[in-house]
DNA sequence: TGTACATCAGTGAACGCGCGTTCACTGATGTAC
DNA sequence: TGTACATCAGTGAACGCGCGTTCACTGATGTAC
């Protein structure tokens, strides 16, 4: 290798970014068909053709593992949600809103456990680095917020005035006011609009989850459930 | 023993009852220490002062065990809750729905665990039998949607129009249509009323769950934080 | 260009652990006569 | 009331399993000169 800065990587670089890539496409997998509890180091590595101890030279441990699946879920969902927002019309709020609780039903839909793991039971013996793991977690909340605060601010409709709302002690958090930066102050930003951005994250989060793990009557189209619910979150955030 | 249909309980029996009843206790200790995953027949006979083996004398094996323990958890807190709403003025459904939603997170907060077993991530390899569980899950749900059908009944307020009830395809639980038999006729609870217990019901279980699961950002006051979603899911049952 | 050394990915054996479940057994409780 | 038999709760040993993590090692890749 040269001094120069710009180095091609070496073979051994090449297959450790390879490995890297490939140990959390196989965690991901056994994520989906053991669950969180089921996840093994042994068993990621059998199907990686390599000895259990070998993970080591990448991970510290389970716990490590986890918490890169953790974020990689997070953002993958944050993704997802964002790419689909950004595709529906700028000036259009419910639109906006609809896309996205769509986007985000869709997408706990075709990963499961990795919805299960980021919003359900916390793993047992495991404690989630918060440092790593807010600011992914942020994103899609911190979007609807968003979407409640330009209605406001644009003043089209003013959210439905629960009571209660202004004692809340609520903040903003930093991706919000990345985010809003040079449109919405967001030390401004009413505590209403807060508030009801997190309540109907609240709703779309637990009608999600109630499909997902299996908490509604037997009887229900889970779309139109989902529809249902999506349509009163809307109502909590623009009134 | 005579053949009077009151025989007195043998020794067996009464010993029999008594470890039963400590079995269950020990379970929901050890489900609130090490939560449903590490839940473990060999733990639960320790703490029993048993021999693993001898469990299987009262319980098929974890399974069941398991199922027991859902069956419990549901059981107590469709008692607290009911019992709670019955203290609440019956000609008030504001007051009964808040009663209702107070003691809901109440519960949850006394036995997070146990909420975690019957609305978080479903337990892996296990599958729930239908049969014994669904009537106890349904007892809360029920009430909340008798509350809003009891208004709807007196004609005091008109839920919401939220687009979309009119075609979802729902259903009353049995247990909804034994609690109201001759006072509102459960095939003309409108779906309306129906689409929006629901939905309230979502919003409530969404809300507790985010609070125990950790998912609220760390700087809000969970009580009020669930105070206000408690009042946007009344607004969404009563309008 | 060639050689000596350093880094590092992966091996293989081993540690001690807890798990669910089976089985043949003992000894106490209950039952029929 | 007493005896012979049946039921049943709990024992103790054993089965085979998978787990996370450690350690000294080999052999390939990279680096300095």
């Amino acid at each position: 290798m040269t001094v120069s800065a710009s180095a091609a990587p070496g073979v051994r670089a090449l297959r450790r970014a390879a490995v890297e890539a490939e140990l959390l496409e196989v965690g991901r997998r056994h994520l989906a068909e053991h669950g969180a509890a089921g996840l093994s180091i042994r068993a990621v590595a059998r199907d990686l053709g390599m000895v259990p101890s070998a993970l080591f030279r990448y991970v510290s441990g389970r716990d490590e593992l986890l918490t890169r699946l953790i974020v990689a879920a997070y953002t993958s969902l944050g993704d997802a949600v964002v790419a689909a927002h950004a595709s529906a019309p700028p000036d259009d709020p419910r639109a906006r809103f609809w896309t996205l609780a769509q986007a985000l039903r869709a997408w706990a839909l075709a990963h499961p456990h990795e919805w299960a793991l980021v919003f359900g039971t916390p793993v047992p013996q495991y404690e989630a680095p918060g440092e790593q793991t807010t600011e992914p977690a942020t994103v899609v909340p911190a979007l609807l917020v968003g979407i409640g605060a330009d209605v406001y601010a644009a003043g089209e409709a003013s959210p439905p005035p629960f009571p209660g709302a202004d004692e809340l002690a609520l903040h903003a958090t930093e991706h919000l006011r990345g985010r809003d930066a040079g449109r919405v102050n967001p030390d401004a930003l009413p505590p209403v609009a807060l508030a009801n951005g997190i309540t109907a994250w609240t709703l779309l989060v637990g009608a999600v989850s109630s499909e997902l793990f299996g908490h509604q009557g037997p009887n229900h189209d889970p779309a139109q459930l989902f529809d249902y619910a999506a349509r009163c979150a809307e109502a909590i955030l623009f009134g």
